[in-house]
RNA sequence: GUGGGCGUAGCCCAGAGGCUUAAGGCGCCAGGUUGUGGCCCUGGAGAUCGAGGGUUCGAAUCCCUUCGCCCACCCCA
């Protein structure tokens, strides 16, 4: 038997109502700032990851699913959004319109990693990007609307931490200032601290292993080698996110696993810490377009795991609406009736009713006991009797009650049900 | 890539060497007479016991290999 690849899985339509949940609340809170979508394609020029994500990061090392197409290129599958948006951003002169330009997307993402909970290879996220203003307002703005669009679900008991790691102009000093401090520390540190201390020292910041964590401790703080300029952005945007009332804390050890960050970056994550507990995530990366070949351009983005999402809706029983079913079915005592009982379901579709249709040659009894299996509230019954007399059988399942109507009686009655919205489904769980 | 746990019907699972020709529950299908569901009763379909090899008279049960799933590390959403 074929199996999803690993890592991958099939969004069943029991599922599906916590889907469309997302993105109904993703897309109307991003009107709400004033984000437009946009799409781009799920797979791009391999270079374009390399450079913007950067050669020594995970992703870029292991994780990337690259191939060659039959033309020879070199092409990733996503796996993150901000590269490709830049790109786009770029691609279509973007920057010709009132800065900042403000983008979101929900889309499926790649990562050749080993899944466990709450990681996939195939995940999707819910993102979004403003482009071109330096502003911390905008920083502001950003987190809000993640903050926004959490609250909007219903998910409670988040933590929002923020830090900022300067810019190219003042993180190599901070470095410099990080390594020398660890330098003593280096034999009690864990092997991958040994690593990191000569190639990513930042990360060392954010070992989860407890000897490690002492050191980190007391380390150096990024906030406070900051340059004057980083120091400003980063103060100011503290005051902002105060102004708007977001309960932020700033970590010292918040650093993000992408090269392209500069100055503020920020995560949100549920109050009880786990392993991936992390929703959600973003930062400036001011150096990015350049990077990708355009005029420097300062830009802020976030994105959220809907996977993660789901299963912190799931953990806090947050009730999610159903999706809309048909609550009618249309049978019938004899298969002579199943051309009459197509003829009328296709009327009341016509008018808006949703009805399913009995299948099969199957007795009156199992089309009733499969209504009733499906939880409906009314089957219309096309029965001799009453057929010879151009009636049919409305009948309500919940109540066990049934009238004899007209089909013009039936619509009336149904198109009024459907306009109170009772003939749709709503419970769920 | 590394470590741990687990793989018996769509789902939950019993069975730990010969009464297993693999049990039960849920679900599915059908029936319980005349055109009507939900409870109950009866019947049915559905499992090469993850796969391959080995030990044995005999293996779902023991051994080896392999694949898959889950969880954790790394890292991230």
């Amino acid at each position: 038997m074929y199996q999803a690849p690993r890592g991958t899985s099939d969004i069943l339509p029991q599922d599906q109502p916590y889907w469309s949940y997302i993105e109904a609340v993703a897309t109307a809170t991003c009107r709400l700032y004033g984000y437009q979508r946009i799409d781009t394609p799920i797979f791009e020029d391999a270079r374009l990851f390399v450079r913007s994500i950067g050669e020594g990061t995970d992703i870029v090392e292991k994780e990337m699913y690259t191939f060659k197409d039959r033309g020879g290129d070199d092409l990733t599958l996503r796996p993150e959004g901000t590269a490709p948006v830049c790109r786009a951003y770029l691609e279509h002169g973007l920057f010709n319109v009132p800065q900042p330009v403000r983008l979101y997307y929900l889309s499926a993402i790649f990562r050749y990693e080993r899944p466990q909970s709450g990681r996939y290879r195939q995940h999707h996220q819910f993102g979004y990007e403003a482009i071109g203003d330096p502003d911390p307002a905008v920083d502001a703005e950003v987190i809000d609307l993640a903050w926004q669009f959490y609250r909007t679900l219903g998910l409670s008991d988040l933590n929002l931490q923020i830090n900022s790691i300067g810019c190219k102009g003042c993180r190599p000093g901070y470095l410099e200032k990080l390594k020398e401090y660890y330098t003593p520390n280096i034999p009690g540190l864990c092997a991958d601290c040994q690593g990191r201390w000569q190639r990513n020292p930042l990360r060392l910041l954010d070992c989860k292993k407890a000897s490690c964590q002492e050191a980190a401790g007391s380390a150096p703080k990024s906030e406070e080698c900051l340059c004057q300029e980083c120091r400003t952005h980063f103060d100011q945007l503290k005051s902002y996110l105060k102004s708007l009332e977001l309960p932020f804390q700033t970590n010292h050890r918040l650093v993000r696993g992408l090269d392209y960050y500069t100055r503020t970056v920020f995560e949100i994550q549920p109050e009880e810490e786990k392993a991936q507990s992390t929703i959600g995530g973003g930062g400036r990366y001011d150096d990015l377009i350049e990077e990708l070949g355009g005029r420097p351009t300062p830009a802020i983005g976030f994105a959220t795991g809907m996977e993660r999402v789901i299963l912190n809706l799931k953990k806090q029983e947050v009730p999610v609406p159903e999706v809309p079913r048909p609550t009618a079915m249309v049978v019938h005592t004899s298969p002579h009736f199943r051309d009459e009982g197509l003829k009328l379901a296709g009327r009341l579709r016509r008018q808006g009713v949703p009805v399913l249709t009995s299948t099969g040659a199957r007795s009156l009894k199992a089309q009733l006991r499969q209504a009733d299996a499906l939880g409906l509230n009314h089957t219309i019954i096309i029965a001799e009797d009453e057929w010879s007399r151009g009636t049919v059988i409305l009948r309500d399942m919940k109540k066990a009650e049934q009238k004899t109507v007209t089909p013009d009686e039936l619509s009336r009655f149904l198109v009024e049900e459907q306009v109170r919205g009772t003939n749709w489904t709503t419970p769920i769980h």
